[in-house]
RNA sequence: GCCAGGGUAGCUCAGUUGGUUAGAGCACCGGAUUCAUAAACCGGCGAUCGUGGGUUCGACCCCCACCCCUGGUACCA
């Protein structure tokens, strides 16, 4: 039996189309999901939809189409995405799914409530009729209004609702954590996922009433006028997706995760209220947690009212998704905010992929073709420290070890001039140059899966020139 | 306000336990070359290491103060 490594990305809100930071989680989480396949790994790759938030109900409304409808249209765009940048996930689990989401979530709201952990309470907060929604204080401008409706005064409402007792877990957590037991990435995410676990835990709300909720999400188990709150059924999603609560076998193969990936803005979700949860109902934790940062967008954060939500499809059309993957990966700091620019994208295209490997390939490949090499069968180990890298999450110090063997072929083939040589000198000098290769096509996949299939196909058998594999741009 | 992490060449970043002229990639300029996508290779330009003090024979690296940026500070109901 192989090893199994079951991965997720976030589950993301569908209430709009997917942008580059999307992007950017699929690209990580395919290539950590490939990276494990090539060490003979069993993986699954989970990816899925929040579809329960009131945030999309409220978008669907505004379409003036159902939320069913509305929530199914968007889903597609994530896995159209995801398609077009050549990221498999083995699954992609909705939220609205009934027969596999809906009673895997009551049952882990079942286990939570026999072992105690949810218990009922009235909450009391500032309500904007206009939001349908409730703020915080700090939320509000200085009139104690909200943002979308000044003018309007807030109401106090009160409301019943499930709790769930998030502050039992406060010691087990930090312990977990502290221990790696749960291990979070990078370190400074996890001291402070600590810092906010010891200041203390307050319970959670995990239920709204079917008036609130708009009568969509899971119901609660029992009692017919709540339903689940989204967070509590959309973590879930991890479980429901490989079988919990309707296949116990799969189940059991694959849980527990070994690794989630995420964006900073919901680690306290995954990093305290999930794994309170998984304790409640006596479920084993998730290994890792991956923290990303984000992207900006010249510079800037993403936001619909300055209007560069940046949509990626349009890229991966022209440059294709090798290259678009290239530069999620290499040129974003995976533990610090990057930035996207056209000029950047267009800079980085043609100096590492059009003039770097692509032209390396082309050029080692024309001389193949004039000296009629052939090629011999390739040896697939990975480049030094690339294991050590990926183990550490590190994409882009990884890839810069592959692109440290290009530079030095590069360099071999100006200096052994092999063009002055005759074939017979010539020859153990390129069948060199076809290992090297062979060894970046083997390193690439991960990475760039397209590009390192069509390198391995080039350069098997006898080899031939062919069309620039990126080319470049004026 | 408090906590955490940052401010190093035009841009993105490396800089080990403080020790000779602070590094790399990209961009830019020049040389040389042709197997290759006017690509590769070689060389050059380019940093008072956020500011002001201090410790030390010696600090980008330690201490103090200040300025700026990012994240967190929860029933995101």
């Amino acid at each position: 039996m192989d090893k199994k490594f079951y991965i997720t990305t976030a589950i993301p809100y569908v209430n709009d189309a997917p942008h580059i930071g999307h992007a950017l989680e699929f690209v990580q989480a395919d290539t950590v999901a490939r990276y494990h396949r090539l060490l003979g790994e069993d993986v699954t790759l989970l990816s899925g939809a929040d579809e329960n938030a009131l945030k999309n109900v409220r978008a669907a409304e505004q379409a003036g189409i159902e939320t069913q409808t509305f929530v199914d249209k968007n889903a597609k765009l994530f896995q159209n995405l995801a398609e077009k940048l050549g990221v498999q996930f083995d699954i992609f689990q909705k939220g609205s799914d009934q027969e596999h989401h809906y009673p895997s979530s009551q049952k882990l709201w079942q286990l939570c409530q026999e072992n105690g952990d949810i218990y009922k309470k009235s909450y009391t907060g500032l309500y904007c009729v206009g939001c349908e929604a409730f703020y915080t204080p700090e939320e509000l401008n200085d009139k104690g209004e909200c943002f979308e409706h000044p003018g309007k005064k807030l109401e106090e409402l009160k409301e019943e609702n499930y709790f769930f007792k998030l502050s039992k877990y406060q010691d087990q957590l930090i312990n977990l954590i502290e221990s790696d037991q749960y291990k979070i990435i990078p370190e400074f995410r996890k001291k402070e996922i600590l810092s906010f676990l010891k200041s203390g835990l307050q319970d959670i709300s995990i239920s709204r009433t079917n008036e609130r909720a708009k009568n969509w999400g899971v119901p609660v188990p029992n009692d017919p006028n709540q339903r689940i709150y989204v967070w509590f059924d959309a973590l879930n999603i991890y479980q429901s997706g490989i079988g919990f609560g309707w296949d116990e076998e799969k189940y059991k193969k694959w849980w527990p995760a070994d690794l989630h990936v995420i964006g900073k803005g919901i680690i306290r979700f995954h990093a305290v209220y999930w794994p309170a949860f998984l304790l409640s109902a006596k479920l084993a934790l998730p290994k890792k947690l991956f923290v990303h940062e984000y992207l900006t967008v010249d510079g800037q954060k993403m936001s619909k009212t300055i209007g560069n939500v940046f949509d990626p499809l349009p890229l991966i059309e022209k440059y294709g998704a090798d290259s678009v993957r290239y530069y999620l990966l290499a040129r974003v700091s995976p533990f610090a905010d990057g930035n996207f620019s056209a000029e950047k994208f267009k800079e980085v295209y043609n100096a590492d992929l059009a003039n770097g490997l692509g032209n390396l390939v082309s050029r080692v490949a024309k001389l193949c073709e004039q000296h009629n090499i052939k090629a011999s069968t390739p040896s697939n180990v990975w480049c030094t420290d690339l294991e050590k890298f990926m183990g550490e999450f590190k994409f882009n110090e990884a890839i810069g070890v592959i692109w440290q063997l290009i530079h030095e072929a590069d360099k071999k083939i100006n200096e052994d001039k092999p063009w002055e040589l005759s074939t017979e000198q010539v020859k153990p000098i390129l069948e060199d140059l076809v290992n090297i290769i062979q060894a970046i096509a083997y390193n690439l996949k991960p990475f760039l899966p397209e590009t390192a299939e069509k390198i391995t196909k080039q350069f098997s058998g006898q080899i031939k020139s062919g069309p620039p594999l990126f080319p470049r741009l004026q």
